[in-house]
DNA sequence: GTTATTATATGATATTTGTCATGTTTTGAT
DNA sequence: ATCAAAACATGACAAATATCATATAATAAC
């Protein structure tokens, strides 16, 4: 198995602030596993018993509405911890977390991340910072659900995947989402994102492939009103 | 001025954290201020240098969005404190604070917090763990402007403003909001927010006496869709 | 390979919400 | 107390979005 000190991946998340010592430690107890694509890493109302660090992949953090829809509220890509808030808090998870293509991941138990948290400063600074950004774009988002129209949304959220994410050679976006999934980042009915995603192709911003979508006017899209 | 090692408030938020000491320092070099209603406590953009501990009043936190509209995204009472986000990140202010009624802060200055967060592990978790609880509420606030009907977010503002800030004792809520503030908390226009008013009005869950409004049925209020 | 199931697509229509117009009430300044 | 400005209120209509129905295409199961 993969050593964290040496592992490249930490170099994007807190876990870059550990010493190695603490590395090491938590390299011992650390477990790999390679997630398949739809599988639930965890549930909402699920307790946690550590965090994530993703490997590789990406995966959606999304949460039950009343309505019964699955809202997304934020997707974590490789390099990234998942989990933490929860943690931290020491509560059940708020949110479920689904990978959307094949996730490589190391989960460290609890224990280790709370003692280093406590020990650490120059780490505990780190996560904060981190999750000063997490809802600094939490803000963003709620700005933007509540005062933007489905049209613009989808338009950015498209604009987010491919530059977020990227593209395959062909052009077409890396991360392939069904329809579903981008309403339910959108907060809109499932025909409602399918009809957008048709006005947007018959407008020249985007070409549909199958389930595949290729961006063929990034800044047309970015003028979306 | 008062000292901050005897004040009250500081049980309420991160700050309890700290040892004596730490509190005497910061009391030494802290300000107190007096701002009246309506007035703004910061803008958008602006670097903060130090951060805001509430001792009476309530502001609001509001970001501007494209179309013009003052979106707000939160509201912070006596005891909690304002502007940690962005002191943590090192970035000017992504929102701006608005006081909703005449308030008593008093500030502390950036260099302070920060040492003490490198210093105190305990007082730099604790901080993580309110920024955790802010994460939690602004995920459910997303997931409700992404799936909730205006009706159904607004009924959800009034008890929320019910049950964290209490009545007058005629039964009125005690803060008091514009029409255009309950428009840019449930992000719906101006004329929406007073429609849904009058018909809530008018099915007997409210009483509107001038601008102020008192819950006849809170939980019909609940049963709102 | 055939079939069942699920995802995508689109039309018709209902509902929700926004916009503009206009009148009334409240508030604040003088 | 009077007047101007702002806030509140409501109607009429337009635009955005949801819902329901139905068709087709893609995928999975056998």
């Amino acid at each position: 198995m993969g050593k964290c000190e040496q592992c490249i991946v930490k170099q994007f998340n807190s876990l870059k602030s550990l010493t190695k010592d603490e590395l090491m430690r938590i390299s011992n107890c650390k477990t790999s596993h390679i997630i398949k694509k739809g599988t639930i890493l965890f549930e909402e109302g699920e307790t946690l018993n550590g965090v994530y660090c993703v490997k590789d992949g990406i995966c959606k953090l999304s949460k039950l509405s009343a309505n019964g829809k699955d809202q997304i509220v934020k997707m974590v890509v490789k390099g990234q911890l998942l989990g933490q808030r929860s943690l931290i808090s020491d509560e059940s998870s708020n949110l479920q977390a689904t990978a959307l293509n094949d996730m490589e991941v190391c989960f460290i138990p609890k224990s280790e991340i709370i003692a280093d948290l406590q020990k650490n400063p120059k780490f505990s600074f780190d996560v904060l910072k981190d999750m000063a950004q997490d809802l600094k774009e939490a803000d963003d988002v709620i700005v933007n659900m509540a005062q933007k129209s489905v049209r613009q949304r989808l338009a950015e959220t498209l604009i987010y995947i491919n530059d977020s994410f990227g593209t395959n050679p062909d052009g077409t976006l890396s991360v392939l989402l069904s329809r579903e999934d981008y309403a339910n980042i959108v907060g809109t009915a499932t025909e409602s994102a399918i009809r957008v995603l048709s006005q947007f192709k018959k407008e020249g911003l985007i070409s549909i492939i199958g389930k595949q979508i290729k961006i063929d006017d990034l800044s047309g899209l970015g003028r979306v009103e």
